[in-house]
DNA sequence: CGGAAATTTGACAACCTTCAAGAGGAGTGG
DNA sequence: CCACTCCTCTTGAAGGTTGTCAAATTTCCG
């Protein structure tokens, strides 16, 4: 747990040794979360910040006629409610895409560690200012893009996201994806007919694949074009040559 | 502007004398910005943060045919590129929105300031997160809700945001909000067609009125229930009664 | 093996976008 | 002062895309 968060932490922000032995010593204890199961509900005040030790996580809010909408996906090293810590109140869910591991962390050690270390502090604040950014561009990929650039442009950034963490080159290869069609429809704002068919689309220009839960990258350079997508929004200090 | 900035960051965030004096202290410098002026540019590194004087500026970033996608808009008070402060390079562009002015505060000075007055940097912070959850709740308003309730919620959250500030109870009233109809397009994702007969689908429910660049309410509650608005995600510390 | 869930396919209607053109103002120059 | 241009808002019509409805097929899980 404290190795997954430092290492996700010092892929931005630069911690000294004092950082590093304080951060070890955050309390926290496991949890295991299963396909779909909430961690926390939209109205929770929590108590405790969630950090993803394994598997991935989803972000959504609930409309007034029950169908959900995600908002982001979540994956080792991610603190998907940082925002949590000052604002009391969670205006969204997150639940567990397929099974999932978490830690929970409680707030009141979390402050008082930025007291004593503000380095630790700013760098989270950074992963809550990238996590924004990934919002932004959520809202124009959602907002402006066509079903297949919208698509592609996902899909992009989940395996960047994936790859950026766990390998330096990839213009091939594979990540986890674990949603259902009828998921990813509630994330890109298309019908599920609209999803299944655009998948396909995908998949007959041979720049991907994706089936029981794995997304393929096949041809990165032609997926990143139809999906315009540059990773610049992540802000990944060095970034990295995929 | 300093009187600006406290105000701001008391509505949700405690100062006390000290932040206050420290505040007091910020450098800055004016500037004026004409109609579609951008104050910053995607890929720029900017050495001081904008604070919103008077008049309203937007977010937007630019697509690969030169099509724009509006995120956000900012009024008094507001500090629409906070997150360049731990985020060297914009991801977006910032203009205003008919003529506006802006503080320019050097970033060197804030960051100084976070560490002699730890409450500034939490309230700046906490500024950054409400900044978020707006966000979250415009991919989901852009991503599943159809034209009306959709253009509905968008109006209701200026409203709140302008009037949260301003006055206290406000059922009834107008606010600014000087857009063109093919930029509410561009904002919501829409075409300006559909603006244009959404636009006049919602002044038939007599809830409201947007002309000339001023909103004006009618009927915020029945505003609120065609738009499923829910100002929580808004997280006004004492919420408001409107 | 059987039932449920997910994916896939087809057909049709509805909605939205695009294209086009007209109306109403604001600003400029003759 | 009026004509002209530009911009925004508005309206109409046509065509395409996407959503909905329905059902078949495949996969997953107990």
């Amino acid at each position: 747990m404290h190795a997954v968060l430092r290492q996700k932490l010092q892929i931005h922000s630069a911690l000294d040794a004092d950082d590093i032995v304080a951060l070890n010593k955050l309390p926290y204890h496991d949890r295991a979360l299963a396909d779909g199961e909430d961690a926390i509900r939209q109205g929770d005040r929590p108590d405790a910040a969630i950090l993803v030790v394994e598997g991935m996580v989803g972000r959504y809010q609930t409309l007034a006629d029950g169908r959900r909408q995600f908002i982001s996906y979540h994956i080792t090293g991610d603190l998907p409610d940082a925002q949590a810590l000052f604002l009391p109140e969670m205006d969204h869910a997150i639940r567990g895409m397929g099974p999932a591991r978490i830690a929970l962390i409680p707030h009141e050690a979390i402050l008082t560690l930025f007291v004593r270390r503000p380095a630790v502090g700013l760098a989270i604040w950074r992963e809550t200012l990238i996590d924004a950014a990934i919002f932004r561009s959520t809202i124009v990929n959602n907002s402006a893009r066509a079903p297949l650039a919208r698509a592609a442009h996902f899909f992009c950034e989940q395996y960047y996201r994936a790859r950026a963490r766990f390998s330096r080159r990839g213009e091939v290869g594979t990540c986890s994806l674990p949603l259902s069609q009828a998921q990813l429809g509630d994330t890109l704002g298309m019908s599920i007919v609209t999803v299944n068919r655009t998948v396909q689309q995908l998949r007959r220009t041979g720049t991907m694949d994706w089936n029981e839960g794995v997304l393929q990258v096949k041809n990165w350079a032609r997926l990143a074009v139809i999906g315009e997508f540059d990773p610049a929004y992540l802000h990944v200090r060095a970034p990295r040559r995929l």
